[in-house]
RNA sequence: GGUGGGGUACCGAAGUGGCCAAACGGGGCAGACUGUAAAUCUGCUGGCUCUGCCUUCGAAGGUUCGAAUCCUUCCCCCACCA
């Protein structure tokens, strides 16, 4: 079958809409877990799915270290390799170009760094990025590109843009077709609108299946990240999924939705989790806080994941105390829960035509606070 | 009964005349986490009317300008020997 994305609602900005791939169908805007270590932390696959995620992010850069993407290839790809049958997206690597500066060097060519678990040298360039994610075998490539840190002056962010767009070019010209199989490109630019927009349309001129925004999320707070997305969406084409790569928390995911992105990936429900940080229709809650210790209640109440229908606030607290590893695979089962609830209520509000107003419940009760003390 | 070792903050444990309200761990309390080098990291952890004062290093007394640190007596714990 093709890869291809069909626009099946408009509700102002924001799209309600199906993509197609070799190993199903994403309903869009959809999250994506991230499975950076061919697994989603403390989640069996199937659980993950339960959650109803439809696609997970693989990653390029942790997977060629370990275990390598030849063999991941000679063990039937990354799908059969993880026990997951549903899509794959892997990043291109380029977000470790950024989080691993210290051990970098750039050039026209690609970038050489050591591996963070061993030291030793290796290469990453947008030809070999894309021969990794073809053996990884996953569903959506990503272009190999470098994420501009923030903050930084223009000149720099016009330089490190530009050359993530000569990437996407030579990424886009690597990428070996399939069907069913796709290559996002991925714009950079910083905050700069003018560069966002050159951007936009080098990658347009070169054409991608899909259209991610990168750079962003990365400390520029979340009021500049959305006008850069005012800046940036209007410029892509409107015929492609928009992907905001690495977003973010649950109001960063409305917002976007409501500006026109598609897809998201972010760490926060899994890293979280681990850290004892649940995501509730009514806001966070940290479940290290003592307050949790006699409270026989679930985490929300009317939340129907495993953890909320199975367990209370006060064995979440006590399996937390004791450093048990259930008690962040309970969190982290709910997050992921949440997560996909909220893209449920997205798609749904956008096929009535009412996401304005879902957002706007969506906020009161964000910031209306935690269920009241017993 | 004898000999030796020891009693320090919530716990463990440094410190043996002034730089000691007392290192360091743990525990506790709170915060952070956005394309995962993260089950990680950061802060606080005697009290107060808080650029200072008060109380605290088993108890009481003493030496000294100054004591958790030196002296005396007492109490308790541990090990080995009887």
């Amino acid at each position: 079958m093709k890869f291809e994305y069909q626009k099946l609602v408009q509700d102002g900005a924001a799209r309600r809409g199906k993509i197609t791939t070799a190993h199903g169908e994403i309903d869009t805007p959809t999250f994506m877990p991230v499975g950076t270590a061919a697994t989603v932390k403390g989640m069996l696959p199937e659980q993950v799915a339960e959650t109803g995620a439809q696609i997970l992010l693989g990653n390029t850069y942790h997977l060629m270290l370990r275990p390598g993407a030849e063999r991941v290839a000679a063990l039937g790809g990354l799908h059969q390799f993880m026990n997951w049958d549903k899509p794959i997206l892997t990043d291109s690597g380029g977000f470790q170009v950024m989080s691993l500066s210290k051990l970098r060097k750039i050039t026209e060519e690609g970038v050489t760094f050591q591996s963070h678990v061993d030291g030793s040298r290796h290469h990453l360039s947008p030809e070999r990025s894309m021969e990794i994610q073809y053996l990884l075998d996953a569903d959506i490539s990503m272009a190999f590109d470098e994420c501009t840190p923030f903050p930084s002056d223009e000149k720099t962010a016009a330089e490190s843009m530009r050359l993530s767009m000569r990437w996407a070019q030579r990424s886009k010209d690597a990428f070996k077709q399939r069907d069913g199989y796709g290559l996002f490109g991925i714009v950079q630019g910083s905050i700069y609108p003018e560069l966002r927009a050159e951007s936009a349309e080098a990658l347009k001129a070169i054409g991608f299946d899909g259209y991610a925004i990168g750079g962003l999320a990365v400390g520029e707070g979340q009021e500049l990240m959305f006008q850069t997305l005012e800046k940036t969406i209007p410029h892509l084409p409107g015929d492609r999924p928009r992907y905001l790569m690495g977003v973010g928390k649950p109001s960063d995911l409305v917002g976007a939705v409501l500006r026109g992105v598609d897809m998201f990936d972010c760490v926060l429900p899994t890293r979280s989790g681990r850290t004892a940080q649940a995501f509730t229709r009514r806001g966070t809650i940290n479940f290290m806080n003592a307050r949790h210790a006699d409270d026989p209640r679930p985490l929300d109440p009317d939340c129907t994941c495993y953890t909320c229908r199975k367990t209370s606030r006060a064995y979440i607290n006590h399996l937390l105390k004791c450093d048990e590893m259930l008690g962040p695979m309970l969190i982290t089962r709910h997050n992921l829960h949440y997560y996909q609830e909220l893209m449920t209520g997205m798609r749904d509000a956008i096929g009535a035509g009412r996401l304005e107003l879902f957002a706007a419940e969506f906020h009161a009760q964000y910031e209306g606070g935690d269920i009241p003390e017993i």
